[in-house]
DNA sequence: CTTGACCCTATAGTAGACTTTAGGGTTTAT
DNA sequence: ATAAACCCTAAAGTCTACTATAGGGTCAAG
């Protein structure tokens, strides 16, 4: 399979894809005569890994750590992978509840604000951001 | 006071006052003989005003936007202010959603794996991220 | 045998929010 | 008077994940 089609099979664009051999996420089984892509199934499965990893927040480097535990899957135990997984699961909570306070604090202040049509001279949104 | 003080005094660093210059954020209120930044209060106030904006997640861009806002205040409307606000407040929930998506899906497949010492071989996070 | 779809490389650009570098004046303390 | 600390500008670099551009081969169909 060319590089076309496996853009199609995944959905990744075929820059996105030479993108991702630079980053060494993925590489082509061999090249034809004229220098193009070859690929075959493993690429496919390559690269649903690549997107259900995305899905779940992993970044590329991540994804390409996970890559390398996902081919050397013997020389590499359970606790490893889950260590990895346990710190994204961190991450990602510790972004949310970043965001849980910014959305309660500018609730607090976005609620108080009559949003009427009147001047904001005294804007209870703008007086907030003013005072730390 | 001086560009080094207003640092001091606000924790931004020197060269990220000089870049919200470029952005349009804030300016000097004047400059001395030999071309040293100069400072007042207001710089101080819209400062502060700036950190809290971020606090509560805005951009660079938005907070542009409503210094606008804070300085024309009798020429804008509380409606507008927040209208800005309410927005923002939708994009931070819709951030939040999507990464507690994340946060669930992981929790999922990373509770599956027993998080052994033993190889890898038939690791539930890899199966999980590798079947679609 | 030519046209269009497809492929190649290398390099640059995008967004956001800064940081770093290079090169060079000014002020202040000793 | 000199060294440290401080200030200046312009331009380039950082990070992430791509996207776009320029310029040029290859393959299948008509």
């Amino acid at each position: 399979m060319r590089i076309g089609e496996l853009s199609k099979n995944t959905g990744f664009q075929v820059e996105t894809l030479r993108f991702y051999e630079k980053q060494g996420l993925i590489s082509p089984v061999g090249r034809t005569e004229s220098g193009y892509r070859e690929y075959d199934q493993e690429s496919l499965k390559q690269l649903h890994f690549i997107q259900q990893a995305k899905s779940v927040g992993f970044s590329l480097n991540e994804i390409s750590e996970l890559l390398t535990l996902r081919v050397e899957r013997d020389q590499h135990s359970c606790s490893e992978v889950k260590t990895i997984a346990e710190q994204k699961l961190v991450q990602i909570e510790s972004k949310i509840n970043e965001l849980n306070k910014m959305r309660d604090a500018l609730h607090k202040i976005t609620d108080a604000c009559c949003g009427g049509p009147e001047p904001a001279t005294s804007c209870t949104i703008l007086n907030a951001l003013d005072n730390v």
